[in-house]
DNA sequence: GTCATTTTAAAATATTTGTTTTATAAAATG
DNA sequence: CATTTTATAAAACAAATATTTTAAAATGAC
């Protein structure tokens, strides 16, 4: 009972989430946040605790919401054919969305300005998707699917490197030649 | 004449470089600033301006003192040669530095917290670094180094992707191990 | 030694920004 | 309809942080 509210959880995360990744944690003021989401400061308070809070909640929202059913493929198929499917969908859907970069690894480079609590967040972020990654590769080197020289945590390294990186390096004009060459040269760098 | 200055502007700027580096520009506060760097806050307003102004001469000796000499072997040597030279010194020299990334890359995820002014010197710096990148490419492909279909414009965004992004992406442990890859993956990508 | 000049130390001011409070509005319950 | 409950709007508060000011200290010039 009571008064009902105007807002849904989700959607205020959502937008949040978005306010974030645009700006940075320490750039986003909370002025910011109540104008993009329409949520009243002291309904964002009351919901969320803080603006760490919030921020906290906006990083799990774009790692199940966004970065997830990226890497679903990987858990499906933890293969050589899952990483081919997984790196072309990367490639293509990144052209498309705008340019701001990962939201995890926006913040790797800011980590002074995070709470630590939002540090681990991202930190066990990487740890996972390097995983799925280097799980799929393990696979790949028992399936013969590449070399057994290879080294599958480092590649993972550099797979996520270039996924997670690439759209943050590329500026707007040279965004798509870069993605577009990405394909191939971790593909060769995998194969070879 | 007047009372003796106690600080040398170059050592300043050295060390409020340092401090940006660490923590980003909106994460430094001006006490942050007096700190490091034993600078007085009316000296610092007054011989640089603002937190801006040092934040600007903090760039450009970075470009200056850190990049700068670590490209000079391009400047010479504009050629397979030299990109291999070039290649080395970086994984070698990063392994070593501490983690800090790349203080202009570290700042093209906060676009928004810094100032226009800045941030087209971010721009103009990876114009710069890729450009000198691209033409010893170029020479390289006329010399025959490199194969007549390779895009060196391209090739060119992805190293300097991998040298200013390497660091960035690499946490304390697993740092090493990528960079060590790094050379080998960025010369087939090349030579392929 | 005093004066002019510049730096420094410390305090003061101003602004931004995170958070809390107070009063009002909109429902549900009995 | 009165009461209770929760949300909202707007203002108030508090803390951090950028910037300015004031007074004292340290030099060189006359």
């Amino acid at each position: 009972m009571g008064r009902p509210r105007t807002y849904t959880r989700d959607a205020v995360v959502e937008k949040a989430m978005g306010v974030f990744w645009q700006n940075g944690y320490k750039a986003t003021s909370v002025s910011d946040i109540v104008r993009e989401t329409g949520l009243n400061t002291a309904s964002m308070y009351k919901e969320f605790g803080d603006k760490n809070g919030l921020f906290l909640e906006a990083l799990e929202y774009y790692r199940g919401n966004v970065i997830g059913p990226r890497y679903q493929i990987l858990v499906d198929n933890p293969n050589m054919a899952g990483v081919e499917t997984f790196l072309r969908n990367v490639m293509t859907g990144a052209a498309k969305t705008e340019y701001k970069g990962c939201l995890m690894m926006n913040h790797l480079a800011q980590k002074h300005a995070i709470s630590s609590d939002a540090a681990i967040q991202v930190g066990a972020f990487c740890d996972e998707i390097e995983s799925l990654v280097k799980n799929a590769l393990s696979n790949a080197q028992s399936d013969g699917d590449i070399g057994p020289d290879k080294d599958p945590a480092q590649l993972a390294s550099f797979v996520v490197f270039c996924v997670h990186g690439a759209v943050l390096y590329g500026r707007h004009d040279t965004k798509k030649a870069l993605i577009s060459n990405f394909y191939d040269v971790i593909m060769r760098a995998l194969r070879n």
